[in-house]
DNA sequence: CATAGAAAAATAGGATCCAATATACAATCT
DNA sequence: AGATTGTATATTGGATCCTATTTTTCTATG
């Protein structure tokens, strides 16, 4: 439901403006720091609000957004909603029809497939490619997202830290085009990937996997790790496959 | 420049209505040919002709995209300027500013090699997956576009039969996702792959390459499909980085 | 003349209005 | 009753207007 999407228009994404280092002088200020005041538009707030509740899996796959009743919501005009909706669409989060309107894109099993057998030919790569570059500082991040995970009880945070994880080791590819493409396609599917870690015993394999991959990385062992994410992104589609399966069979 | 867009507005992507089929009754009438009612939007129009001329580099990068300036063109408003540049954006052939206004994107060599990079890997493991579905129709398809590109003399040409030849194989892989990822990797490279196949020789050592593709494809030969598919898109990335960097550097 | 600052023009973002289309529903006919 | 047609309502697409910000131009002053 709409109803439950974040407060919205009262949390401007823009940063507090640096009064302090006014008050000091400019000279205080590196020379750099003056062209980052950068303000979200509205259209940048309800497209990360509608991504967010998207992927998330608060809007289940079918609902109609209806362009007033979004604008609305975050107290503005149909405009920027307008705008939102047009950068969904181009990343397959929702579809629409031409005077029909908008809906959350739904996944058929194919599609789903092809989707995780396309994460795990990338992210082996990324893996691959990161693992020369890591250092203590990402490996010790990977370490405490890793534990995060273990320790979490809150089944709807799992998602988050398990992108946390396998980002921190992702960065150290430094493939700015890789993770923008790794990062889109987990968008289309995180929500089944959260429902499978919750509703089958996925968790505990997780747990497991993501320990081994961090263990290669430390290591050093590049073709392990590469070969563990592959693995680790298949055994959860699989998973998730049949998980699937059963219940869309059973829903006819 | 903005003038050398096609003509625009002019052209409405709907098919002509099939007064034949309703005249001699419905029952005539194939029962799924009714649904195809879908006209292009405004914004729809604008897109797809702002994008062509950017990956066909009639727009230079960096130059400015006024919104007035694209709309008067279209004989439209604003709106469906904004929202085809919105999608634009998403696609990274285009950054916009707040305030200021879109250009067209440029890429750094770093992000170049990285595409080039990226699409190796990708259109080689489509291969792979397409060899073992090809049948005679798609490889005929496919040595028609690799004969026309041979022989095409016009190198304005070029860049779109290089395209239809490799999408040509590529479709037999039937993995809509990946398709889609292929097609916005090769968006945001072909102007600078179009100017190697021109002033490099790019263009023979393409055709030998596609050629040999081609006979892979034949014998049913997926690795060395892969083989060379990989080899030809870093071979043609390699040859345009040297082109790149002494064009480049001729110009400091 | 050079430069800082103010006024003006240009341009993007957003709100509101109008037009086009779809959907729901009532009225009518067989 | 059931189908069909016309009408009202809802909703999207597009145009116009207003506002916010940037860029440019002009002017005053040293």
């Amino acid at each position: 439901m709409l109803g439950m999407l974040p407060p919205a228009a009262t949390a401007p994404i823009t940063e507090p403006w640096p009064f302090a280092a006014i008050l000091q002088g400019w000279t205080a200020m590196k020379l750099e720091t003056v062209d980052i005041r950068q303000a979200a538009s509205a259209a940048d707030i309800v497209y990360e609000a509608l991504r967010k509740a998207i992927i998330e899996g608060e809007l289940a796959e079918g609902e109609n957004l209806r362009q007033d009743q979004i604008a609305s919501l975050f107290n503005t005009s149909r405009i920027p909603v307008r705008e939102a909706l047009s950068r969904l669409e181009q990343n397959g989060l929702i579809t629409t029809q031409r005077y029909k309107g908008a809906v959350v894109a739904g996944l058929s099993i194919e599609e789903i497939e092809e989707i995780f057998e396309f994460r795990a030919l990338i992210e082996a790569e990324v893996i691959r490619l990161a693992v020369p570059n890591m250092n203590t500082k990402t490996l010790d991040a990977a370490r405490r997202h890793c534990e995060a995970f273990g320790g979490e009880a809150n089944s709807a945070k799992w998602g988050e830290i398990n992108r946390n994880f396998h980002y921190s080791l992702y960065e150290a590819a430094r493939r700015p085009y890789y993770l923008q493409i790794v990062r889109a396609s987990l968008d289309r599917i995180d929500r089944y990937l959260r429902a499978q870690l919750t509703l089958t015993d996925g968790m505990n394999r997780a747990r497991r996997e993501h320990q081994g991959i961090l263990d290669a990385c430390i290591e050093g062992n590049t073709d392990k790790a590469a070969e563990l994410t592959r693995d680790h992104i298949l055994g959860a589609g699989r998973a998730l496959m049949t998980f699937l399966e059963e219940t869309r069979a059973r829903n006819e």
